[in-house]
DNA sequence: TTGATTGTTCATTTTGTATTGAACAATCAG
DNA sequence: CTGATTGTTCAATACAAAATGAACAATCAA
């Protein structure tokens, strides 16, 4: 049982402590707030599907923390609810997305896209602006960044798939 | 000349703002502090190259901001100075680098290989300390998420050389 | 229905990081 | 040398984003 007398604060052993260490690096990289990291890892590390209340306990988060991190994570595909479990249990239990290719897909569906689609379309009433430029000179320069801008636009749209692809295995 | 008499507060025009709105945006995707994008967007949309001076009244940000945002931007290799002035000018100027490759290329060298490096390392304590634990079973299956992990990371070091090639054009 | 359990929402608080700005180089002219 | 110009550093501050926690559903049992 848990060896705390209040059954909160059921502290991580030093192994999953470094396992979310490492999680919550990581999740920093891409952005994502810390709480993310550590709730993704514990369930990484875990041989069982934990539930809200067990994340909450051992990595001593409020409830509005872990609710909201699964949210997220579940909207990133990298958690999933375990179906195994239903014995008359009443909560739901999470596991880990293990395959990079589905952690990258949903990163880059989640994070990636929206950003790149409002960029172009940014892009496209730049274009507009730069073209209502009276001085020809000018213009012809703001035309060139402009393109540029496209061209960057092309690359990262035609790189995406691949990348996701190259990350299957 | 500078229309605000007092030398400070030249405002940008509605284009520039556009485009430093448009990089303000793009590098909190890339988790970079708002300046830099305000003084990468403004060096990409000037013709001449600036000085900080230039980014300072114009961007309306201090000279910590604008001193600290250079050198981040020279170490990403975003920006160079610009030799072409050499008149008696004591500032130097610095102008962007455009090439999506070597923006690219700055950003993997300076943000992504630094930490693929250390969670390496990191994995390596992982291992050795999954390797000390006593039951077979749960040793077994440490191993495993382990060995996920080293995948992982052998993944991301393949595809990064890619993914700097495919976006050279 | 009431009470117990599980989970969500969201206004407030906390925390981490970026920005500021004043003090401090460094370099040059006269 | 002094004074002017340009740029850097870093402790203090401001700000944005994350975490909290209490109030609020929702679901089920008795």
């Amino acid at each position: 049982m848990n060896p705390a007398s209040d059954g909160s604060r059921d502290e991580l052993d030093p192994l999953e402590r470094q396992v979310v260490d490492f999680f919550v690096d990581g999740v920093r990289v891409l952005g994502l707030p810390r709480s993310i990291g550590e709730i993704y890892g514990l369930l990484f590390i875990s041989r069982s599907p934990l539930a809200l209340d067990d994340l909450v306990c051992r990595l001593d988060i409020s409830k509005g923390s872990a609710s909201q991190g699964l949210r997220m994570l579940k909207s990133l595909g990298a958690v999933r609810e375990a179906n195994g479990n239903g014995n008359g249990e009443r909560r739901t239990y999470f596991e880990p997305a293990v395959e990079l290719k589905r952690l990258v897909g949903g990163f880059i569906r989640e994070q990636i896209r929206p950003h790149l689609d409002s960029g172009k379309s940014r892009i496209r009433h730049l274009a507009e602006t730069a073209n209502a430029v009276d001085d020809p000179e000018q213009r012809k320069f703001l035309g060139e960044r402009v393109e540029r801008l496209e061209q960057w636009m092309r690359s990262s749209g035609r790189v995406l798939p691949i990348l996701q692809k190259l990350l299957g295995q």
